[in-house]
DNA sequence: GAGGAATTACTTGATATCAAGATACTTGAC
DNA sequence: GTCAAGTATCTTGATATCAAGTAATTCCTC
């Protein structure tokens, strides 16, 4: 039994003997894990008339507690996106009456970003839908690798988080 | 010491304590990391005139082995992507005289997608840099965390592969 | 064989993203 | 206080992607 991924490092192997592409056992199949949870989770998010996108700044704002408000700069960092990503994203939700846009009073350079009524609850019954759908998606790791992964990834975060590449 | 993901799930406990936010503990962190990896190996593929997509091609069709050409369906199944998507990769890699399109004799509604001695060049060379790169990316873990990372990776991708969600 | 279903590559229109730069404002050095 | 440097948001133009649909061709069932 073989995944493509390992069907790949096997023709590189095959074409390319001086190469080592092992690399690819881990990132190739993280990409590839990847892309598909996005799917199915980007697909729960289209119920709610969201993109992952959208979700991620309500999301953020939800879980920053009262007033529900951050500056578009917090959005963006929180996010890994650029400030003109950011600039179209709160557009979209600005237009779909789920945040607005408020003079930040303590920068005038600045703005603070409210979450709405709607906004909130929104983000909230999405939320839940969201988390229930990433729990189920774990099921397919056992318990142990579940375990072990969640501490790979950590200490993995940590040492990008201070090397500052993140 | 936290990261971001661990700032964000105390952020949801605090505010939403009836639900449960660890699976981001796994999936959050797997997304930010492989962000920052897609963000790493892309500006390697920019040395070469490439986006990630374009090497994807590339090497596909170069890991194929000769003669080195393939058909348009076969290139969009391996990269989880939509037939459209890969016809505008096509164009722009013909453009640069990469690959050309020939008419496939076995299936007149088929092409086949042939590596042209330009693009077989210019992929050895992005590929070479590109496996030293992925080495130079794993070096952060420890070698039992590369280890273990790389088994639980497989089981994970394999039990999604079966289920025929990949 | 004939005819309907499936497959193949492509087209179209919409959206998301980025890099680079513009504008307005704040900070800090002197 | 002044002004250069830095910061915050937004704009612009280019590209990548997708979903849905099209036309030509092949496959499959009878």
């Amino acid at each position: 039994m073989s995944d493509h991924v390992a069907r790949v490092v096997r023709q590189w192997k095959s074409e390319y003997s001086e190469v080592d592409a092992s690399p690819m056992y881990v990132l190739a199949r993280m990409m590839r894990i990847n892309m598909k949870i996005n799917k199915d989770l980007s697909a729960n998010f289209a119920k709610f008339g969201l993109a992952t996108g959208d979700f991620d700044v309500l999301a953020t704002l939800r879980r920053s507690g009262e007033p529900y408000a951050l500056r578009p700069t917090e959005l963006t960092k929180s996010s890994m996106l650029t400030s003109g990503t950011m600039t179209s994203r709160l557009d979209k939700l600005e237009k779909l009456g789920l945040v607005c846009r408020n003079p930040n009073p303590e920068d005038r350079r600045a703005l603070m970003i409210h979450l709405t009524d709607k906004g909130r609850a929104l983000v909230e019954e999405a939320a839940a839908k969201h988390f229930a759908l990433e729990a189920e998606m774990l099921k397919v790791l056992d318990p142990q690798d579940r375990e072990a992964l969640e501490g790979i990834l950590e200490r993995w975060s940590h040492r990008l988080e201070e090397e500052g590449a993140m």
